[in-house]
DNA sequence: TCTGGGGTCCTAGGACCC
DNA sequence: TCTGGGGTCCTAGGACCC
């Protein structure tokens, strides 16, 4: 059976975010930054029109927002991680089989409704705005790389209303005529360049080449790329509930650090956080990579970058074992000297807990016990109470990496003291209503 | 002065094993 | 002069995605 492929994506992801509760943002150019307000990662429509980059450094950018008037905002991950939920939430609630995809992006198969797969589509659409607040574009295709390409279209030209579907469309061949390879979802900027040596400049000059060259010279994820552009799926839509592989956790500083002890605390932190999210997955890993680098971008400073992996003798989750054996690596890789900018942690050769490969070094039962019931104490009251309210000592006491987000807005949907107001009245200053309707204040289950 | 974080998959080469 | 065949694992790097 032809499979229908949707790729439902969130407009301006994070911009769309902070518009559902400030109306003011409407039809003004507005960008969110990176951690540290480093870089542009969010732009609105009105902010791409004046030519800002994504991935931009804000810095260079300043002049730029200055004169339009940019509204600027640190990234608040509180709220657009909420924000997700209630997205996903609101499609889950209206397909049976879907796939998330990233923070703003869900696919979904269409197929088996009474309704055509575009007219369903809108459908969705309107629903996820009224009860989400978040605009959606809609791209479906036989294939979920065609179902991208068509996303494009509907997300680029208002006159599709937000929807496309390129499957058996007339005008297929147009539409891929109007996509440059670069835009091809698997195609980046070495294979788009290599692509224009050969005078290959968009998706329909890519369909039309021979396997086999494709394949040599792209390997076999391009040669997937091309069969599901000519229609063919190779992409399935895959389990929700995959585990990862890797978990990453890593930081650039605000300022830098040059000590080994200050070093230490800040890779805790990471280790910690990891080792969170591994929990979370009812995993264990076999494998931890340390890795630190100093800042990229001061040539006139010395430079070192460095990552080791360890293979541990025993899978484990277990916080305080996964620290150590951090540290370890860290005062390896650790040259004094050097003024470091960022480290992370990568935790590795993940199995579920419940197939655990047992070997000679893995604790005694009562011992594995014992610290599954403190890793469980830990999780329960951090989840309650809040992120570090229980932390290993080697963490540290006083926070002294301090992010820079100078520009944040309020925790609208997930802190009691940040609510938005709608109007004060008796008790103090107005905060004006921020929401594009009521509904976007309700949570889903609610609406 | 200031340049993010978290993932996936593929390939090549070296060390090592029988 | 001639020097096998078939594996695994690890590291490093590249390319891509959001």
């Amino acid at each position: 059976m032809t499979r229908i492929f949707a790729l439902v994506d969130c407009n301006n992801f994070y911009v769309s975010c902070e518009r559902v509760f400030d109306p003011k943002l409407k039809d003004v150019p507005v960008v969110v930054l990176s951690n540290n307000d480093g870089c542009v990662i969010a732009r609105s429509n009105e902010a791409k029109a004046l030519g800002i980059r994504m991935g931009a450094p804000a810095f260079k950018c300043k002049d730029l927002f200055e004169r339009h008037g940019v509204r600027v905002f640190s990234s608040n991950y509180s709220l657009y991680g909420d924000m997700s939920a209630r997205v996903m939430n609101c499609l889950g609630s209206l397909v049976p089989d879907m796939k998330i995809y990233s923070i703003d992006e869900a696919f979904l198969l269409l197929n088996n409704f009474s309704e055509s797969p575009e007219t369903f589509a809108r459908r969705i659409r309107q629903t996820v705005l009224r009860w989400a607040g978040i605009p959606v574009s809609i791209g479906i295709g036989p294939t979920k790389t065609l179902a991208k390409i068509a996303n494009r279209f509907a997300k680029k030209h208002p006159e599709h209303g937000g929807v496309l579907d390129l499957t058996n469309n007339p005008d297929k061949a147009s539409y891929l005529k109007q996509t440059p390879t670069e835009d091809i979802w698997g195609i980046g900027g070495k294979h788009s360049l290599f692509l224009r040596s050969y005078n290959i400049r968009n998706a329909l000059d890519f369909s039309r080449q021979a396997r086999d060259w494709v394949k040599s010279k792209m390997t076999v994820t391009g040669l997937q790329t091309l069969l599901e552009i000519q229609g063919i799926p190779c992409l399935s839509l895959e389990d929700s509930f995959v585990p990862n592989k890797t978990i990453i956790s890593s930081r650039s500083f605000g300022g830098c650090v040059g000590s080994l002890d200050q070093l230490k605390e800040a890779l805790a932190c990471y280790v910690s956080r990891a080792a969170e999210k591994l929990r979370w997955q009812r995993a264990l890993c076999t494998c931890i990579m340390v890795f630190i680098h100093t800042n990229r971008f001061r040539k006139d400073h010395p430079q070192h970058s460095c990552a080791r992996q360890l293979r541990l003798l025993h899978s484990t989750d277990y916080t305080p074992l996964l620290i150590r054996n951090a540290h370890d690596i860290l005062e390896k890789i650790y040259r004094p000297g050097h003024e470091y900018k960022k480290a992370g942690v990568m935790l590795s050769g993940i199995e579920p807990r419940l197939e655990r490969q047992l070997t000679f070094f893995t604790p005694p039962k009562i011992r594995r016990i014992k610290e599954r019931k403190l890793m469980e104490a830990m999780d329960r009251i951090n989840s309650r109470w809040g992120r570090g309210t229980l932390k290993p000592a080697a963490m540290g006491t006083v926070k002294k990496r301090k992010m820079q987000r100078n520009l944040l807005s309020p925790r609208y949907t997930t802190s009691w003291h940040e609510l938005p107001v709608v109007r004060a009245g008796w008790h103090g200053q107005a905060r004006i209503p921020a929401a594009r309707s009521i509904d976007a204040l309700m949570p889903v289950e609610m609406s």
